[in-house]
DNA sequence: AAAAAACCTACTTTTTCAATAGGATATCTT
DNA sequence: AAGATATCCTATTGAAAAAGTAGGTTTTTT
């Protein structure tokens, strides 16, 4: 399940999308939009930060932006910086050792297939596409 | 992520279609086949058994057997029946209250895509699909 | 009566999640 | 230079879930 650190950001980056100006937006404003804690936010924008999906200028009059249009934006990219892992079994994890059984395992291949759907579904959908306003 | 009680459970029944007899199976032999705690399999049998999935005979001969056909099992409908929740994200688990920010939500429909993707991929395999032996 | 199985429930240990908290540093404006 | 307003950095906490361990009870066959 994908915790709230990756929907937050998703929540973000379309809030900076939503309100792009040629400065920067606080980080104080997007939490009171969005309705969560600041303090949570400061820890979840260095991560987008590291993997380039913002900039964030300090100081007075600072904030972040996006570095790109939004439609170049994969929720996939988003998701891969903020959640730990987005693997649905432990064996396939970053970094996973391999498995003792692996030679006589006969699921693994399913989940691969699980693996490969749900990233396939990620990275075809992009920022751009959750912009439009629709309720049911 | 999927955890080890869904993982197992599907492991539990690939070893009963592999050890199918007019007899039960008696989840001590699985335990050492599959390299698991029997304890910990005795708390997942239960779920499977609630769901119908397997028939349970207790004493001395007993164990378990499959209710039907490998080819009848939706890989869907037995991590339904383990894990506590298949949804990528809180709002769209069993039994969420409605979100307050509902409406004006950017994101559900895209979390509704995914969970979708995942549905269909879990109920188009079935356990007949995992029997075969394959590696790579 | 003894053996072998499922059944039932409580406990523990470890890890992760979701924040909260408090300050340090950088930058702009006056 | 001072003050305001940002990000940045890191530690701590509280609650929940995950993954098992444990011990006994009941049922059935031999």
């Amino acid at each position: 399940m994908v915790s709230t650190r990756g929907r937050y950001a998703l929540r973000v980056l379309i809030d900076l999308a939503n309100n792009q100006k040629d400065s920067y937006v606080p980080m104080k404003d997007v939490a009171v939009r969005q309705g969560v804690s600041l303090k949570y936010l400061e820890q979840i924008l260095p991560l987008l930060k590291q993997q380039n999906l913002v900039v964030g200028i300090q100081g007075k009059g600072g904030g972040y932006r996006l570095t790109k249009k939004p439609e170049e934006y994969t929720i996939g990219e988003i998701l891969q910086a903020t959640e730990k892992d987005l693997a649905p079994v432990e064996c396939l994890a970053e970094g996973a050792l391999t498995c003792p059984r692996r030679s006589e395992c006969k699921t693994i291949a399913f989940w691969e297939g699980l693996k490969n759907t749900v990233d396939s579904y990620l990275n075809s959908k992009t920022l751009a596409d959750l912009l439009q306003t629709e309720y049911s």
